[in-house]
RNA sequence: GGGCGCUUAGCUCAGUUGGCUAGAGCAUCUCGUUUACACCGAGAGGGUCGGGGGUUCAAGUCCCUCAGCGCCCACCA
């Protein structure tokens, strides 16, 4: 036992008892109808990058529980695996593909850039997987999975097909935000809006043919000029007088309510309001008769006759009160066009050029023919006037390059049943989510119960098993019809067909545009090469879109399991147990989850939902690759242990706030922390202020910088963590060196001494917390109570007392009993946050101890990450040994205390007396031996009756008077010092009781348990405070 | 704009259904290497609980309001 160091060599224990793990095959789960499964599948990260501390703390959090329940004998499964993460990754690949080679994804082509994107997959998700094993996370890796992977497309396929079958999956038209930069679609959190200084124009729309009275032009603004080449129609309120009416008594009432602050702003509100009532209404008017009409005015420029239209999405308080309607590239116009039936003109290519419906601006790009149409439009007098004005343009997140609204094909997956089928399942309560404030939102966001679009323009994905023709007219439609459904294995193989009408109702401008009549829709369930061989040479070309990434991932809980066949896991692990998350992916995956898993298995995928925390760093921003503000985990592992960063996590988990976690940078040469600032967490190079050499951070990209050391990111809040680790370990060490001899026996209760009841007491009491805490998902609790169990009880008392008893033959054995038996149950409630540590002690406590046991002598698992979780026993529990031993620590904190403020030299011993009754008194003479070696002091009388030494330092608690001796010791001025200083806290709080019990109120209303215990109180302060006047007296 | 949170010691956080003198760790200061541990031990100092108002005998805790911060959702010709 000598041999073992003084401190916990993490890095080297770390690897070896995880492959001793895995060797065992301990993570592994097997479906068992002996045992009940518990169930936890892992939100698989994105393997656009490695992990951060983000996912440090989900995956903590999971491991922990997964841990306990195997050792609650449950057959835990943590089912890992990574996502493909659709547009993430392919942008992150493509982006590379232009720095490194300059080629882009169409010099490539999908094939080739398809194959490029799965060698990034392999290496990070490598990387991934080894975070988390670095991290102790007890997956079954034999399990893991991907979501491209044939499992998981299986899945994919069949759920689609299914989909499709009911009519739940249709195609229709959509504006996306298009990113002309990388040619796909973004989705709307992938758009940044960011503030810039734009202009606001105002053109002139001549009308055809005015009559005598009404105005030759309309005058429309708009922020984007070049969009007018696709308009279709300009719209004016359907009733201006109310709607400016309305808004005016909105403002009034606004008024009413209004502070002084707001009120200003209101009143030059309305009287602009009032303003331009006069101004425009009679004209708006006029012009919503014309629209009424039927009348048209002329789109310049393209020479375009188009309608004025009626619509309230034209605000007559806003702008010039008209508004030109551009279907095809904006959102709200999109909408306008649908519910007047205008025909939408698309004036953009793929690559953001504009196309031939721009006329002689074909070719160009947007802000080209911005500008040219603005200055063609002054030209012909038809620019009304510019005015500055901030603008928010949408930004692609990954390109920063402009989003343009496209109208283009999209599937959608219909929601209504869907989503209140996972409605119903949280309001049923089969789904938990905890804390419950985010059922909320889970549920508003289905409520809304908007389709889905799952289609995206991307080469890495689940690509869309549907096969598509055009159709000029119904009878090729019927004939094409009969074809497919006679192609052989067509019924038998599982194939469906749907009928898309042609968005455009006008036979003339189908023509025009090359639209079909109709499409054909033919969907396969599943790989069926021939039939898509078939399919293809009559004519139908595959869907080239692939599928959202969260369409996959919503199957996570049933495909990794096998679903569609019905395997034994499925039946035995499914539905799962348990969903821990974080809150932004709420909507996005927990709901979808819940409606595939319901839809598709008949059950939802898990009962209870825990959404965790989110890390931020010490500016309180979250933490994210793109900030470059994320901590590597690895960092924290190789400076503090994988022990401690899981510590770490698990402590600050609580469930009212984020976590804020400032961090510093290592430097990697003198091994300094600096603080992260907000100025240099972007840095690509930092020069250490201790040693002042220069190193690299994450964002090196510079060949130099790159090439400089790189100093990790850390946080001294691990320290703690890994103090307390060392801690435990040296207890352990404590431990091995006195266990020479240990024989293992039965204990029974009355050879316990009083402090191992109160050990066992306390024990009972945390393992009931703790597992309870631990059960509910209060990380933090749990965290705390063993904390303070482990140091203070275990170490700072126990520990310390059975120093005295080992050296007494007579009580030897039995403290050696104590000791296995306590540290046995520690390392078992520690092992779910720090499995490495409590798997290494439990190691070397099996040698010297493989016997354990109170009640009864076991021989112990031979690894505690199978050892059973303990239970509380019932008999252990006994609040009044507690409280007796409150009593000597109480008693020794005074001893102490005076000690110091008499600077008393630690060995010099002292002598105190303790005046109390025989019931305080008998346990208190029990540890008297205790006093001499915690506090070098003896304990000269205790009883009802003793006398006070003659010069004393008195110490007043409840139902005990402590005096400690001073004679030939005394520093009077230090001794006045405490006592007033005592004294003036005494009445402090004597003064605050005292004026309550004089308040008529509060003896009237207070329950009489509540003035009893003030009134007993302030007895008890008046005792203490009369001691120390008394003291003070005595002193010359 | 709508919603959900948060604001307690220099820092990071606890604080049950309102009820004894508001706690912990780090940092600071004093003392100490007594055979588990200096990644340690003993002790101390440090808070008008974001501001203002209210309900109550009693508010860190409940209500209103203002300010600041974070996140989600929606939207701005």
């Amino acid at each position: 036992a000598e041999e073992i160091p003084s401190r916990f060599d993490f890095s080297e224990a770390q690897q070896r008892l995880y492959q001793l793990w895995e060797q065992h095959e301990y993570f592994h789960a097997v479906p068992d109808p002996q045992k009940k499964p518990f169930t936890i599948v892992i939100p698989p990260p994105n393997v656009t990058g490695a992990l951060h501390l983000g996912h440090a703390l989900n995956n903590t959090l999971q491991d922990v529980q997964i841990r306990m329940k195997r050792m609650q004998g449950f057959n835990a499964l943590w089912m890992p695996g990574t996502d493909h993460a659709g547009i993430a990754t392919q942008a992150v690949v493509e982006r590379r593909l232009k720095e490194l080679e300059g080629l882009t994804r169409h010099d490539l082509g999908r094939e080739q850039l398809v194959s490029r994107i799965w060698q990034w997959k392999d290496e990070y998700e490598q990387r991934i997987l080894d975070q988390l094993k670095k991290m102790g996370c007890s997956c079954d890796w034999q399990r893991t999975r991907f979501t491209l992977d044939e499992m998981c497309a299986a899945a994919v396929r069949q759920t689609f097909f299914d989909l499709f079958q009911k009519h739940w999956i249709y195609r229709s038209k959509r504006l996306v935000n298009w990113d002309t930069f990388l040619q796909t679609t973004v989705s709307d959190d992938e758009v940044n809006n960011e503030t810039v200084k734009g202009n606001f124009w105002h053109f002139r729309y001549p009308v055809i043919a005015p009559q005598a009275g009404e105005p030759s032009t309309v005058i429309v603004a708009t922020t984007r000029p070049e969009t007018m080449l696709g308009d279709t129609a300009v719209a004016v309120h359907p009733d201006p007088a109310a709607a400016l009416a309305a808004i005016e008594s909105e403002l009034q009432q606004a008024l009413v309510d209004a502070n002084c602050n707001e009120k200003h702003q209101l009143e030059e509100q309305l009287r602009a309001l009032q303003e331009r009532r006069q101004l425009m209404l009679k004209s708006l008017e006029q012009l919503r008769d014309m629209a009424l009409d039927g009348r048209l005015v002329m789109l310049p420029l393209v020479d375009r006759p188009i309608p004025l239209v009626v619509d309230d999405w034209a605000k007559p308080e806003l702008g010039t009160g008209c508004v030109k309607i551009t279907p095809a590239h904006d959102p709200n116009d999109y909408e306008v066009g649908r519910r007047c039936q205008l025909p939408m003109i698309n004036i953009m290519n793929r690559d953001g050029t504009l196309n031939a419906e721009a006329g002689k601006y074909q070719g160009m790009s947007m802000q080209q023919a911005r500008k040219d149409v603005v200055a063609d439009l002054d030209r012909l007098g038809l620019l009304d006037k510019v005015e500055d004005r901030d603008i928010e343009m949408p930004l692609s997140d990954r390109s920063k390059t402009a989003i343009e609204p496209w109208l283009t094909d999209q599937w959608f997956i219909q929601m209504d049943e869907l989503a209140q089928s996972a409605m119903d399942a949280v309001n049923d309560q089969s789904v938990q989510i905890f804390p419950p404030r985010y059922q909320t939102s889970y549920l508003d966001w289905l409520a809304e119960k908007r389709d889905w679009p799952v289609s995206r323009q991307l080469w890495w994905g689940h690509q869309i098993p549907v096969w598509s023709k055009g159709c000029a007219d119904q009878a090729e439609v019927e004939s094409l019809q009969h074809k497919i459904k006679s192609l052989a294995g067509f019924k038998t193989e599982g194939a469906a067909v749907q009928i898309e009408p042609s968005s455009e109702p006008d036979a003339e401008r189908r023509a025009l545009l090359g639209l079909p009549f109709a499409t054909l829709h033919v969907c396969l369930g599943a790989d069926l090469p021939e039939l898509e061989q078939q399919l293809e040479s009559i004519g139908l070309n595959r869907d080239e879109d692939v599928l959202d990434t969260w369409f996959s991932s919503a199957l996570w809980p049933h495909s990794t399991l096998g679903w569609p066949q019905q395997t034994d896991e499925l039946a035995y692990f499914y539905p799962t147990s348990t969903l821990i998350t974080s809150r932004d992916i709420i909507s996005l995956w927990v709901a979808r989850m819940v409606l595939m898993g319901l839809n598709n298995v008949g059950h939802a995928p898990f009962s209870e939902v825990f959404i965790h925390p989110k890390i931020q760093d010490g500016f309180g921003e979250t933490m994210s690759k793109s900030k470059g503000n994320g901590i590597d985990p690895l960092d924290v592992i190789d400076k503090f242990g994988a022990d401690a960063l899981r510590y770490g996590m698990a402590h600050l988990t609580t469930d009212t706030q984020d976590v804020r976690m400032p961090v510093q940078y290592e430097c990697p040469h003198c091994g300094h922390l600096l603080d992260q600032t907000k100025k240099n967490r972007t840095q690509p190079r930092i020069d250490c202020s201790a040693c002042q050499q220069p190193f690299g951070t994450q964002w090196a990209s510079t060949p130099d910088d790159k090439a400089l050391a790189r100093g990790a990111v850390i946080s001294e809040r691990f320290e703690v963590a890994r103090n307390f680790v060392n801690k435990l370990w040296n207890a352990s060490r404590f431990a091995m060196l006195n266990l020479d001899g240990y024989c293992p026996a039965v204990v029974t209760d009355d050879q316990l001494l009083i402090e191992d009841k109160w050990i066992l007491s306390r024990l009972a009491n945390v393992i009931q917390t703790v597992t309870h805490k631990l059960e509910h998902y209060h990380f933090g609790d749990a965290v705390r109570e063993l904390y303070s169990f482990a140091w203070d009880d275990f170490c700072s008392f126990y520990l310390e007392i059975l120093k005295e008893r080992f050296s007494d033959p007579s009580q030897r054995a039995l403290a050696q009993r104590m000791l296995t038996f306590i540290l046995d149950q520690l390392l078992r409630l520690w092992h779910p946050v720090m499995p490495f540590v409590t798997e290494e002690i439990w190691q070397n406590l099996g040698r010297l101890a493989p016997l354990r046991g109170l009640n009864e002598i076991e021989t112990v698992a031979a690894h505690v990450i199978v050892a059973a979780w303990p239970t509380a026993s019932a008999e252990w529990q006994d609040s009044r040994i507690e409280s007796q031993f409150d009593l000597f620590k109480q008693t020794l904190a005074a001893i102490r205390e005076i000690r110091a403020k008499q600077n008393i030299p630690p060995k010099k011993e002292i002598k105190f007396s303790i005046r109390t009754p025989a019931d305080n008194a008998r346990p208190l003479q029990e540890m008297a031996s205790y006093f001499k070696r915690m506090a070098a002091a003896e304990l000269a009388s205790i009883g009802d009756d003793i006398q006070p030494p003659a010069i004393n330092a008195p110490f007043v608690l409840s139902d005990l008077e402590i005096y400690v001796d001073l004679e030939g010791l005394i520093d009077f001025a230090a001794e006045r010092k405490r006592l007033e200083k005592e004294k003036a806290k005494i009445e402090g709080a004597m003064k605050g009781r005292q004026a309550k019990l004089a308040n008529e109120k509060f003896l009237s209303s207070a329950p009489a348990e509540i003035i009893d215990r003030e009134k007993t109180g302030l007895a008890q302060l008046q005792e203490q405070w009369e001691a120390m006047q008394a003291a003070l007296d005595r002193l010359p």
